[in-house]
DNA sequence: ATAAGAAACGGACCATGGTCCGTTTAGTCC
DNA sequence: GGACTAAACGGACCATGGTCCGTTTCTTAT
């Protein structure tokens, strides 16, 4: 949303200019405390888990009411979504503008490699919230669309053709979350899943 | 459990032999509840959807009291597990005995295409009912177990070489339902997504 | 048949996610 | 600054999953 200070002179005409459909903005008091119930989410986590993250202990911690927590975030899958993509952004920007071979300027191939090692530890890393966050992470979760949307590029990228989109969900899901449950289930360790997922990656991408 | 009936001579010895460390065996009261907590569940799914199971209604429609119901099945999502378990029986028993070429009796690839179809119609039916479960359903989840068995079986008879179970895992990922719900927010036809699923099976099996 | 022990039962009770609505507060317009 | 409106607030309230424990029922041994 734009905002322009009222012009000073005649013609005091209209003073916001909404784009497209914009949401019309957030107030104060709503901002503040959207910010305060992260840090108190964040602050519970930290200090007892993911298990210990209660609407009414957030509410609590951060000083609001209950109800507040629930008009900011939804639900409570909504919340960790929220503190899932506050994790996620470094990680992200790791990858638009960090060092290769995560970053850009290395091979497609190996970059690709990277990516999938990466998003590994990362989706291990995050198992709890993203459990947690439930079908919320996989809706507003922007951190997935990202993902996707880098998968395919790389796969453009190696002069994959067919279904990109598919093939990116394909190359994806055996790093996900619900996905590594059943394997981890068996007890197989991290290097076997990345070893094997390269084997994959390479079935599709043709080399 | 083998139970072999008191010989009427002599030498009246034991009477239960437990193989290894099987179960007790459940209680005739046990027994009886446990059938009529799965129809009282299978009734209101099918009259009131599986939002309507809950679990204190299930235990009512089975007249007994609630905390039966987690005796038998842990939580929520162990009933759900169970029922699911019941519900995918036929669907194995056809894929074990069924005609071809879902069933025994065609090429490896084409039971493999027929597997992959059918495993995606299976999941977008039972999708309440998997969501439901959540993570009981590959955990206890006797289905899945069997769905990744035969998956890699018939990798093994395309002559497929590698880490076998990864390759099943993967090549199974798309179809299932915490996967396939990504796809459908974008609105993707079946077809599509059975057509995607396809080209991934052709690169990994390498035709 | 009876007694003893184990297992199952039932429903009151607790914790937590989610809703509702009367009250308060941030913005806006004069 | 004061009035007005829409939005945000808060916490009582509800629904439902899950636990607990005193009571009842099955099973086995005598």
């Amino acid at each position: 949303m734009v905002v322009v200070t009222r012009v000073s002179g005649e013609m005091s005409e209209p003073v916001l200019l909404p784009l497209a459909d914009t949401p019309p903005a957030e107030r104060r008091d709503a901002a503040r405390n959207r910010i305060a119930l992260l840090e108190a989410a964040e602050r519970l986590v930290a200090a007892h888990g993911v298990a210990a993250v209660t609407m009414d202990a957030v509410a609590h911690e951060a000083g609001v009411g209950k109800g507040t927590v629930f008009r900011r975030f939804d639900s409570r899958e909504g919340l960790m979504a929220a503190l899932l993509n506050h994790s996620e952004t470094e990680w992200q920007a790791s990858v638009i503008s960090g060092p290769p071979p995560l970053g850009p300027g290395a091979e497609p191939w190996d970059r690709l490699l990277a990516f999938g090692r990466s998003r590994l530890e990362t989706t291990i890393l995050h198992a709890e919230l993203i459990r947690a966050a439930g079908r919320a992470s996989t809706r507003s979760y922007a951190a997935y669309s990202f993902i996707a949307m880098h998968m395919r590029y790389l796969l453009a990228e190696l002069g994959v053709t067919g279904d990109l989109q598919l093939l990116a969900i394909a190359l994806l899901a055996p790093l996900e979350a619900p996905i590594l449950d059943q394997v981890e289930l068996d007890g197989i360790p991290v290097d076997r899943v990345y070893a094997g997922w390269v084997d994959l990656a390479r079935r599709i991408v043709g080399r």
